[in-house]
DNA sequence: GGCTATTTTTACATCGTTGGAACAACGTTG
DNA sequence: CAACGTTGTTCCAACGATGTAAAAATAGCC
């Protein structure tokens, strides 16, 4: 049913591999015949099976991209970001959603064998090191997103305790005085480092590390965030000023100020982080730390192609990607 | 380097179909042997190449999904629903985006050989009836969104019409009277008949048809429905209410009439359209359509399903799966 | 014209898998 | 014990493409 190679042959009247030489441009074929052959294939409208060439080359055509979920605005940023710069290179992109859970990012990650994809991205947010197949006769795996866990792969992530560290301070430059966290999450491998970077910066500032106004979340969506600011909001002493692990906790963390009757940032500040489309539009609008999503992007594909094409074991990498803060009227009013 | 049935087989001591036999389940391998291929898969780890499988069987095992965007959170939510209810059949989803361009939606069609998917999700946003090439040896194709274009494919949509009505019938139950529309477009598929369902419910309501009222965008994005706003309230005689065609545009819209100074709902009062999960948590929370975007995703699976299990050609089906109001802040105080 | 050098085309094997037919082993049965 | 159906296994061809090497056609040269 479908056009094959020997159906173009048979039409333009020569053999199968003359036809296969033309359209993967070989050189040296008559002029009259390439041009019968080029007829043909626009007549049958003949399309290579992929499949069956990969199988002869030892390549898909696929990359995977692991993610918790497609529904979380950032990664629905970063998946396009990512599909965008795959095309640029020739591959489609599969996607796959673990939910953040630790068995279904093992299971995912184990399922990536060779001959599914050429190479995953992976952004795990429970996986341990031990969960990591031994690069033993595996595909390239570049890790995004920065991780306490210690694994030599490929890895592109902004520099996230600096990142929480620039946050903070932006905050106690503005007077904050008590400064709170939310998004503290021993499970999540960015969790600690953002932590990290907060309580330097309090510490950075002279400013008591209060572990009373770190809020812990099991996800990081909105409605956590709203539940986390409600608890720090009904302590007898309450922040001046917060600190939220991704923006859709702020996005909640706003909801809950402005349901208590506080505003924002005159009462409190609220800063968000990846700079999410939605974070410009938010009432008030959230400051944010704004990663180069697009370089991360462009990075993690390079990696992949880097590996598949340079020799077998080179020394992993990291790439760092710049990120900067956006002030928005959530912290400073306009 | 990647491990295949004859590694298996040699490892056994079988021949290389008695493997395939073990992998596919087949009833009558000698329990002996059955034993010693199940070990032998164990200790190789080996894992099915899909390709040649696939090569084999016809079926590719990947479905592609066309979406404008996937930062659209719209998009980004379908896309997750699709791939879980894809997942549950066997399939993986390849997602390519289009960013809303007749040409590159054109050209994504186009791509979508019997090689490299089994079926499709297209949701298209410009595409003209002519730009879908004839069902003629294609893979199954389902259409997602409702749209004016006339094609025979098998849809899955919820009745915009009906679903703008109840939208602008609740504005009106609460007595507004001068109700805009923020999103004509004529380029857009929706767009006419969500503009259609506003236009019959102010008739309905025996309140004239305003045309003035009605802003259009190019884009459905939250930039877009900010400026559309702006050129609403700058009129003499400004709306009391405002129909967006998606929650987007009403983030925009929320904003500008926040920086107008105007109280949403009591000086104007705005329902969007999607009931993505923003649009839950924005001040004030939005009324919005509420879709059943689960139903639709497991609908589109499930017509591409039963297009390749039944037969050849049976009727274009369309499915109409059910939506709501959800009614918020943005419409009623609480 | 005969010979080599170059260009162009073809036949064949191959990638890893599965369907089908052939074959072997087995216990039943007439 | 010959004929038979049932199980279990193997061999071979095929899916559609491409790499290799050999064959064929053409050109260049003495």
């Amino acid at each position: 049913m479908a056009v094959t190679l020997k159906d173009v042959a048979t039409l333009a009247g020569v053999s199968v591999k003359t036809v296969s030489n033309v359209v993967n441009g070989y050189a040296f074929v008559k002029p009259e015949n390439r041009r019968r052959v080029e007829e043909a294939l626009a007549a049958t409208g003949y399309r290579p099976n992929v499949g069956a060439r990969n199988l002869r080359r030892g390549r898909t055509g696929f990359l995977a991209l692991m993610v918790p979920e497609l529904s979380i605005p950032y990664f629905g940023e970063m998946a396009g970001l990512v599909i965008t710069a795959a095309q640029r290179r020739g591959w489609s992109v599969l996607i796959e959603q673990t939910q953040g859970t630790r068995d279904r990012e093992r299971a995912t990650v184990d399922s990536l064998g060779p001959h599914l994809v050429d190479g995953a991205l992976v952004h795990p947010e429970a996986l341990e090191a031990g969960d990591f197949p031994a690069a033993e006769g595996k595909i390239p795996l570049v890790l995004l997103g920065e991780h306490a866990v210690d694994v030599a792969l490929d890895r592109v992530a902004i520099d996230n305790v600096r990142a929480a560290h620039v946050a903070v301070s932006h905050l106690v430059s503005l007077g904050r005085r008590r400064i709170a966290a939310i998004g503290a999450n021993p499970q999540r491998g960015t969790s600690s480092l953002r932590l990290a970077g907060y309580r330097a910066a309090l510490a950075d500032a002279g400013l008591p590390s209060a572990d009373s106004l770190v809020e812990p979340v099991a996800k990081y969506h909105r409605a956590e965030g709203a539940a986390a600011m409600k608890r720090l909001l009904a302590k007898e002493e309450p922040p001046d000023a917060v600190f939220c692990f991704n923006d859709l906790l702020a996005v909640g963390a706003l909801r809950s100020a402005a349901e208590h009757g506080l505003r924002v940032p005159d009462d409190i500040a609220i800063v968000g982080f990846d700079n999410t489309e939605e974070s410009a539009f938010s009432l008030p609008a959230l400051t944010t730390i704004s990663p180069d999503k697009a370089a991360i992007a462009e990075a993690a594909i390079d990696l992949i192609h880097s590996r598949l094409a340079g020799t077998e074991s080179a020394a992993p990498r990291s790439v760092q990607p710049p990120f900067s803060l956006e002030v928005r009227e959530s912290t400073v009013v306009s």
